[in-house]
RNA sequence: CGGGGCGUGGCGCAGUCUGGCAGCGCGCCUGCUUUGGGAGCAGGAAGCCGCAGGUUCAAAUCCUGCCGCCCCGACCA
């Protein structure tokens, strides 16, 4: 027997977090890096999990009356120019394509050639050429609300990157919309914002905080953006989401107009919202262990790994069969969209294959032996608990109860990173607290710490900064809700009315 | 773009200081034995030593230039 690891992910998350999730997905094989800089290849256990959330949230906005299109890739360098703080926002991320052929060069090699008259930019967001569309599709009140949206790629040119957190090319879903009202168009950033919040915490069960951005951190051109923040495993803030309310900055831009009832000319109200593949690296480092992956069976790549054991050449058909009975019947289950999704694992390489499956976070491992057939059982070990702690079950038990067992585990982990981020979410009042608890202990290897503090701002931006340059930590949102509750600013004790969110920020 | 680290079979690394046969562990393939907590033995395949120049009888090793990756920062979903 080979030497065992005490934990199957080294470094572990105390260790060295960073490097604790590359090796977290290098060992559940979701993805990996390419020969482009920055760009990632998703593989098939990674984009299984993208399919699953992709679906949930199709579905969800279709509900809401959203109808899918598609738009270009490109778009034309003078559309950017058009709103004012978009350009600020996004020039200095953008991969401009200036070239339309390649030539041979002197020594072999192939040499870009006809420069294109208008370079064109690959979208990093696509509110220009949409509000292009937008603009024609438009003339009339009564052909309002537009409700698009649009699963891509999109291009931002980061300096650091890292897997599915931050990557050159990322997959997302883009909404946009147009409203005759603001007042409408304010309702339909909530009513995304709130899909998006569900999905987070019902899917993913990753428990989020709902609130709207400080200027300083508001997406290029929007009025308002409100977000989901997460907390992750470090106890630092992933936004997972936004929605944002346009106001008429892109409708001036991109002249969306219509004639109103009172024949008048108007602008139309404009909303965008958006999500990505972040969500998995949001879902990898809440729920991982030092094991490895843990996946939410709502949007697990698949639920339940069959395991025969084959001691004897001679069991090998009746146990293949008494597996493949149980797979039949657990693929017949429908389990929130979809069908229970079942892989069956016949290798023959000993007490690696269970250990592959916990590093991919599948919800369910099942082995099944000579000793469990012949008492018509199974032996279940669950991803929410110690790998050792299996126990066995009557194989229709196991079979009828499949779903409420998957329910469990959702829950347990919705619970279990709901517990996490109250535990590092607290009040804050004093300065001195405030910087004690974002400064680490150890600054030559900075411990895991920190958390979200709710405390007091003034709402200057100059007392944000502030913040910001002694302590790295920002404004994660406004919170909604929670009422208000006069207090003094964290840093310049002038008079506030509300608590806001703050922490250090992936 | 600033600071730090690193590029050697698929992965992780030694070898570089002091130039002289391309190595180790894991993984992979074959066979036998095994199997309910990460198997054992035997055999085997797999390398432009990041790239390009230079020095030398001889370069993974020395020199010059470039490229890429990772971590921290700035920027960002």
């Amino acid at each position: 027997m080979a030497k065992e690891a005490a934990t199957a992910i080294e470094p572990t998350r105390e260790e060295n977090y960073p490097e604790w999730y590359q090796e977290v997905i290098k060992a559940s094989d979701m993805a990996e890096n390419s020969p482009v800089r920055g760009c990632m290849v998703i593989k098939p256990w990674g984009y299984a999990l993208w399919e699953n959330i992709s679906r949930v949230l199709d579905d969800m906005f279709k509900q809401t009356g959203v109808k899918n299109a598609y738009f270009p890739l490109f778009i034309p360098l003078s559309f950017l120019e058009k709103e004012a703080a978009h350009v600020e926002g996004f020039a200095k991320e953008c991969a401009v394509v200036t070239h339309h052929r390649l030539e041979k060069g002197g020594n072999g090699g192939l040499v870009p050639a006809g420069p294109l008259t208008e370079p064109l930019i690959v979208r990093p967001t696509s509110e220009t050429i949409i509000g292009d569309a937008f603009s024609k599709w438009i003339t009339s009140y009564r052909d309002l609300p537009v409700l698009i949206n649009q699963w891509a790629n999109v291009v931002r040119w980061e300096m650091r990157t890292r897997l599915f957190l931050r990557t050159s090319e990322f997959l997302w879903q883009e909404g946009h919309t147009a409203h005759a009202t603001a007042a409408e168009a304010i309702e339909r950033t909530r009513m995304m914002l709130e899909v998006y919040r569900k999905v987070s915490e019902d899917y993913l069960a990753i428990p989020v905080i709902t609130g709207e951005k400080s200027a300083s951190e508001k997406f290029p051109g929007a009025e308002t953006t409100t977000c989901i923040e997460a907390m992750m495993q470090d106890r630092k803030a992933l936004q997972a989401g936004t929605s944002h309310f346009l106001g008429q900055n892109f409708a001036h831009a991109s002249q969306i107009k219509y004639q109103s009832e009172k024949e008048i000319e108007e602008y139309a109200w404009t909303t965008s919202w958006g999500v990505s593949t972040r969500l998995i690296g949001a879902l990898i480092m809440t729920h991982s262990d030092d094991n490895g992956v843990i996946l939410p069976p709502r949007v697990a790549s698949a639920h339940v790994v069959l395991m025969p054991i084959i001691r004897k050449e001679q069991n090998r058909d009746a146990i293949m069969d008494y597996t493949q009975g149980i797979a039949d019947r657990l693929r017949k289950l429908a389990y929130y969209g979809r069908n229970i999704q079942v892989e069956i694992d016949s290798r023959d390489i000993g007490g690696a294959r269970n250990w592959e499956w916990i590093k991919k976070g599948i919800p369910l491992r099942v082995e099944i032996g000579p000793k469990d057939m012949a008492s018509d059982s199974v032996f279940v070990g669950r991803r929410d608990k110690d790998p050792r702690d299996k126990a066995a079950f009557r194989k229709d038990a196991f079979v009828d109860g499949v779903k409420d067992l998957l329910d469990e585990i959702q829950n347990n982990l919705y619970q279990k990173a709901l517990d996490f981020k109250n535990t590092h979410t607290r009040p804050m009042d004093e300065k001195t607290d405030f910087d004690a608890f974002f400064t680490p202990k150890n600054t030559e290897r900075p411990e895991i710490h920190g958390g979200f503090a709710l405390s007091h701002w003034c709402g200057n931006a100059g007392c944000e900064k502030n913040i910001k340059d002694r302590l790295n930590v920002t404004i994660r949102c406004i919170p909604f809700g929670g009422g208000n509750e006069a207090g003094r600013c964290i840093e310049c004790n002038g008079p506030s009315a509300k608590r806001v969110v703050f922490a250090k920020a992936y």
